[in-house]
DNA sequence: TTGAAAGCGCTAACAG
DNA sequence: CTGTTAGCGCTTTCAA
């Protein structure tokens, strides 16, 4: 079959452990002998067999990632700063797209448990908080991406949702609205929670009411926005402005109005979260809040892994890393400049 | 440490290798033992241990997957394929982002076939059709998506470049159109050169003289396509239309008309390829050719893992799935119905 | 139907 | 600085 490590050795007169020390850049051999023995590896084009590396060595250098869509452009970014930094790390990256489906999410993380991988980062895990607590205590190297997680062996790296959920709804008030609606994403999603809390908190600053009518879920997808457009609009509740929870559910909206014929931003003012790509080139060009995507992989990888090697939990645990609000011409009441 | 198999094989009463039988569904094992060794599995929450049973097996239900840029919503949709396929046949999938770099590629390649993974689908891949061979030679499993390698051994899924670039050329003549110009990506690329091969047949059909200053390269990305048009302009080469091989470049096409005050579809037709997700909600709407991304995927993984476990090549190793020109305002000469 | 034993290819401890 | 030896945890003959 396949060359092994005791044909290189009996090739270039050594044995297998000095081949394996060569191979590992173990200090401890002549250069001459070193020279020799490389000379035999292209010689023979010998490739360990990574296989029987993984379990002698108890080492995968393999990273599993759980992401909800793979094809979703802000998973996609994630993902891309993940890779990036996992190869500049020397780590292989498997990914598992659950479908947004918590049984898959469940299976994923069980099937690459078992020395597949050296550690896992979730994204936006379904499960919950017990549960992954639950696979941290098992001592499972577990890091996630946009949610916090109280414990204290995983890293977590999100943005605050609160703040700039704060800045948005400021930035409207300060266009002149005053009757805001909001749409949620999944009920249960860690992100819908917080940037609905910086929506009251934003109306609360501004001694705005707030009114339960205002408030619609959206399932952070097109067809969740487009309906919770018309379900608000059925209710008569009247709104000026609406903050989406995320751009997808903005791009129902936007579906919605021009079905309905409201015009954006001359009768209703719109503004997303995510900075999809979409938002720039879509019109009236729509107003986001830019999330760091990449580096928020990035970060996750290199916390994740530095604890791998160095045994030890790092003090700086959770990463809250900034957003940006983009004005664009969807919620810009005045001309644009 | 962990639990093995020798913990609940002595657990149980019986030999790791009844354990073994039970956990690879071997029939010769009486449905009474089988009963009390899954008892004790669950009972301790045992996992068998991956790097083992791969090295002792030789297989590892992993399927490496090389891509330019997996950000890119074309490859996203690809991978999504790809995933969902291997999910379907039980195995994983190891992600490679080369980020279009060759060197990459090659590193890759080289880091997955010793028995990470039992096989690989390079995804338009950049390196040379003896390259790929010289793989499929020293008998690594190969898939190609985007492409097609002369290779018996080699299944590829592509689609049919030539064709649909003629019907592209086709519809803009049918709109009015005798002076096309046409946007190149890479000129390694076999898709890039497949689709000016389409462009040139379409041409002819309709006695449309060739010239050849109405072609120029823009490498796939829209900056490519944004510099490729304001050539064409200085150029002075009058056209009235413009084939793109791909949306990135479309858009670079959109957004130096805007800086130019070209007025797309009056002073110029616009038409891409890839169907992106953008070229739905852009102004004015894009017109392309859907790709079937995601059926691609799947056909690939498919093929490959067929011809894996059955060890003998299909005789259907080529698929060359339909693509469908969708016909948008960017390229309409009359009113929009 | 089950068990004993060998070995997948590598690394690391211990000698020398 | 280098070699010998003993496994990593599993599957798979071969015997019983």
């Amino acid at each position: 079959m396949d060359i092994k490590i005791v044909d290189v050795a009996a090739k270039a007169g050594v044995s297998p452990a000095t081949v394996s020390r060569v191979l590992n850049n173990n200090n401890n051999v002549t250069s001459k002998t070193k020279d020799r023995v490389m000379k035999v590896i292209h010689e023979l084009g010998y490739q360990p067999n990574a296989a029987a590396k993984n379990l002698r060595s108890q080492k995968t250098m393999a990273i599993g990632v759980i992401v909800p869509e793979i094809n979703n452009s802000y998973y996609a970014e994630v993902i891309k700063g993940i890779e990036n930094q996992a190869y500049a790390m020397k780590y292989k990256v498997i990914i598992c797209d659950t479908s947004n489906n918590k049984e898959k999410e469940l299976e994923f993380i069980n099937l690459l448990m078992n020395k597949t991988v050296d550690c896992m980062i979730l994204v936006t895990p379904m499960m919950s908080d017990e549960e992954i607590c639950h696979w941290a205590d098992m001592d499972y190297s577990i890091g996630i991406v946009g949610r916090y997680i109280h414990h204290d062996k995983v890293p977590c790296v999100h943005t605050d949702n609160v703040k700039f959920s704060k800045e948005v709804v400021n930035h409207l008030v300060e266009q002149g609205h005053r009757e805001i609606a909001f749409l949620s994403g999944y009920a249960d999603a860690i992100d819908s929670y917080e940037r609905l809390e910086g929506y009251l908190k934003g109306l609360r600053e501004h001694h705005i009411p707030f009114r339960p009518e205002w408030i619609e879920n959206g399932n952070f997808n097109k067809q969740g926005g487009y309906e919770a457009l018309k379900r608000l609009i059925e209710k008569k509740v009247s709104f000026t402005a609406i903050y989406a929870a995320n751009d997808e559910m903005a791009l129902g909206v936007y579906q919605a109005c021009g079905e309905l014929g409201i015009k954006i931003p001359e009768q209703l003012a719109v503004i997303g979260v995510d900075n999809n790509r979409i938002s720039r080139y879509i019109t009236p060009q729509l107003s986001t809040v830019n999330q760091p995507k990449m580096k928020m992989g990035g970060a996750i990888v290199e916390r994740l892994i530095h604890q791998l090697e160095n045994g030890e939990v790092t003090d700086n645990r959770v990463i809250i890393l900034e957003s940006q609000l983009i004005v664009r011409d969807s919620s810009r009441s005045l001309p644009q400049t």
